[in-house]
DNA sequence: CATATATCGATATTGGAATATCGACATTCC
DNA sequence: GGAATGTCGATATTCCAATATCGATATATG
């Protein structure tokens, strides 16, 4: 639950990812009835091994299980959130508010997640000083100096290809620690910055060649 | 280069992950001065490893390289594209057309990838009818009669959370045998149908995390 | 109160992909 | 023509995550 100077765990990447699936496993449970749940009742639920739930588990939370009787799901609930820091807000700036951008700036889903999106960026003249979905639009020259001002540290770009590396240098010069970049190219970033990258050429390829073995 | 007898390669969704980044990277060269590429460049320039590019190669493509000379650019182009089933169309249908789904309806960037989405389906009754980027958003209960006859094989799920179970059962139902899932709930599908999901949770946790562990 | 059992945590095994190594060979250069 | 070199393909090694195994233990049951 707390024991905050525990070291840091290193998680491999597929053990994040599979974070936010427990977290909403737990939050769909019925804890009125129970407020326990078991890693192999989890494992059986979301079809993992339950080795490897309870490894996760052990990663992410100081509470331990107990023999016959399970987790405390409130303690896991709150555990992984922590983990995650989904108890602090992240703040995040939008770069690039064409379809896309604009589809997640309205999205709602990410309260959720303590991602807060304050603010986007664009070129294009009648963009900018406009509100979408309650975001304002600011030229992107601004950026530097408004990244800085609100605090943020995660950068969104949806910016056309052509441009997003020089977007991307912008925004890490406003400070920016964390890059969720949707744009298909890769981004070159100081050591230190970590580049997410949303590259939907990879999953087209994944459907795509399932197609192609079909056919055969 | 054709070879098409040759036994279906098993690659690694890894593996067919690189793909695609390899097909950019040899589209983007220039060959009016020089026809080949040596896998060694390759990597260097991707910043992978040599041997895996070579075995990546050798798995996608029937000519073999030269020592001291290289592939042949074109070759690989088309073998990678041949292999991905770029030299095929793919057509698609896509379910829900809030934000996200109307920017999907709107990228252009599919058509290099040869997917064409060929309609839309909601249940607003203001956009039944109606046209977003020359796509007809069609009623959902559509879908079943119409995925056939439009030979659709890609089914893009942009709806809530809420319906995506069900929606996919439609799009299945219609002969779909790829499920591109941007909906945040793992899709239950016959066996032999691929899910793709775009999990931005899942995103967003590696992203928090790095943020966490920053702080530190 | 004793036994059975569900569940835990730790440790060993397996499996698969990335990395390293090495001999072969086509071109280039002397 | 012969040596040097860049690149190939194949094989061996390493590494890491997923899976399996097992003893320990808290609760339930009789």
């Amino acid at each position: 639950m707390k024991d905050d100077n525990k070291i840091t765990q290193l998680m491999s990447r597929q053990a994040i990812r599979r974070l936010p699936h427990y977290l909403k496993y737990l939050k769909n449970l019925d804890t009125s009835s129970n407020d326990r749940i078991s890693a192999s009742l989890m494992a059986a639920d979301l079809q993992l091994y339950e080795g490897l739930v309870r490894k996760d588990l052990a990663a992410v939370s100081s509470v331990s299980g107990k023999p016959r009787v399970g987790f405390k799901i409130d303690d896991l609930i709150s555990d992984i959130e922590h983990f995650l820091g989904y108890d602090m807000p992240n703040r995040a700036v939008l770069a690039g508010a064409g379809h896309l951008g604009k589809a997640l700036l309205c999205y709602r889903g990410f309260e959720s997640y303590k991602l807060e999106i304050v603010a986007a960026f664009d070129v294009a003249e009648k963009l900018i000083g406009s509100e979408i979905c309650g975001k304002e639009v600011f030229p992107i020259e601004k950026a530097g100096d408004l990244c800085p001002r609100l605090n943020v540290r995660i950068g969104i770009i949806t910016a056309p290809a052509a441009v997003a590396q020089e977007v991307c240098d912008i925004l890490v010069d406003g400070g920016v620690l964390a890059v969720w970049n949707f744009a298909p190219v890769q981004l070159g970033v100081p050591r230190g910055i970590l580049v997410q990258n949303e590259n939907m050429a990879e999953s087209l390829a994944i459907l795509s060649n399932h197609l192609t073995e079909k056919r055969r």
